[in-house]
DNA sequence: CGCATCCTTGAGGGCCATCAAAATGCGTGG
DNA sequence: CCACGCATTTTGATGGCCCTCAAGGATGCG
């Protein structure tokens, strides 16, 4: 069964750890999982599902669209993660009570929430799905660290061609988006605050990419004819995304 | 019963979330934990205890000295996480089963280990230490998401005055050090290469420390008469690090 | 068609990188 | 004790990446 009509049989739910962990979900499992989702909820740009230190009692999981999690300091924004369909974005806060940042919807956003007791349950009673659970938030983890790497290591046009080489892959993992074209909500002001740069800057390393004939920008859609060479040129190794080849605990 | 002579009772995994949610363990699980690890092992400076991407089959916990987490690329080496006595460094091996980036001693340092397949039966026999091991890993990732959030908004000298006070609030919670000094191996090059700046810009950050009365920096060891004013000047706020009022999922 | 938002471009300045070299500290062995 | 070698720290000079301030152009929406 393809990807896509995986994701008819589970339409909340079918795109988590798609690409990843998921074929060692049970059948069972995965069910499970689906059946504790509630109605979707639509997002508009801007929308803050979690703010950051409020108790929290309930995870999401996004169906459509992108989220950021987002750290603000004195009037300046900073984001520390983006989100792809599939992620439980708050999943963390299960663990955790409380979140130190902020979830907030990149664009229109459809997202299903998931009680935190029902969770509980599946502590005690589906190890498996728990331990699943678990990995998926030590992937969004793993993507923390390469994030500090990108930022200690790459200067601006690499940064922004990481981030959509990233976000390619990931949506290339749960079955979208293996075209030329990534279409995504960002303004250059949001890349700006993903990549620790001013939005000025962030503009010039746009037009540098464009320049060297790597992708085109606009309006936050990425087009490119070549990804190897984007992603080439980013240093991008999808290794850290622990594609395919994982196994649950 | 102080922190101190608690951890004389459990001297191996008597720090483990210390000040964070280890005062929600039973005592059953903590005896049950400290009877997981075997026997510490020293390992001397510069030592690789886990290797990137290489299969893994048992969990390291920390018990004196410090570790850095290391993603090396092309004779570059960036470190994107540091460890104290406590940290469980390699937990989300357990479940990732391999990981992204290297694990490496900074100084003398004693480990002990824990076979994967006895944190297994943790995982279905003991869900709230399960729930705990899943916590400490979620706290790695709250610290990851402040050291991004670092990178994007602080100049050098305050990079490395954040370092050392998320440090100094981190062993304070173990019950060490919270004294004028911290003691740490760390040269100036390892600071470079934990803030994303070059040896010879640390030294100069090092140096405007100084200049500004907040704090000296000599071979690793910082002194300051002043924790507070060196914690305003790198805007920590030790709400990341979840001390204290943290529960248990 | 007016307005708001986003994108683009220019100028000047600061933080940080790199190359180069000297000074300091520390352990080792004479 | 002193000499030596090595790693680390310090200092200087030059250049590049990125910042801020400022203003103009494009795009889309009501």
């Amino acid at each position: 069964m393809d990807v896509a009509s995986h994701q008819d049989q589970f339409p909340l739910t079918g795109a988590f750890l798609a690409g990843r962990l998921r074929h060692r979900l049970s059948e069972s499992d995965k069910a499970h999982l689906e059946s504790l989702a509630g109605t979707p909820r639509p997002l508009k740009d801007g929308d803050r599902l979690v703010a950051r230190g409020a108790r929290i009692e309930r995870a999401h999981i996004l169906i459509d669209g992108f989220m950021l999690s987002v750290i603000e300091k004195g009037g300046d924004r900073f984001v520390v993660g983006v989100h792809v369909p599939g992620d439980f974005v708050d999943l963390h806060g299960f663990a955790l009570q409380r979140l130190d940042h902020d979830l907030v919807a990149a664009g229109s956003v459809r997202v299903a929430e998931i009680e935190h007791r029902r969770l509980q349950r599946v502590m005690t009673g589906r190890p498996a799905l728990a331990g699943a659970l678990w990995a998926a938030t030590l992937l969004e983890a793993a993507i923390h660290r390469r994030w500090i790497r990108n930022l200690e290591a790459l200067d601006a046009p690499r940064r922004i061609a990481h981030l959509f080489a990233e976000l390619h892959q990931r949506m290339a993992m749960t079955g979208r988006n293996v075209s030329r074209t990534l279409r995504t909500p960002f303004t250059q002001t949001d890349l700006a605050d993903m990549c620790g740069v001013s939005p000025i800057h962030a503009n010039r390393a746009v037009g540098r990419l464009r320049e060297l004939g790597l992708a085109k920008i606009r309006r936050g859609d990425l087009y490119t004819s070549d990804w190897k060479a984007l992603e080439a040129y980013a240093g991008f190794d999808p290794e850290y995304l622990y594609g395919g080849s994982l196994s649950s605990p």
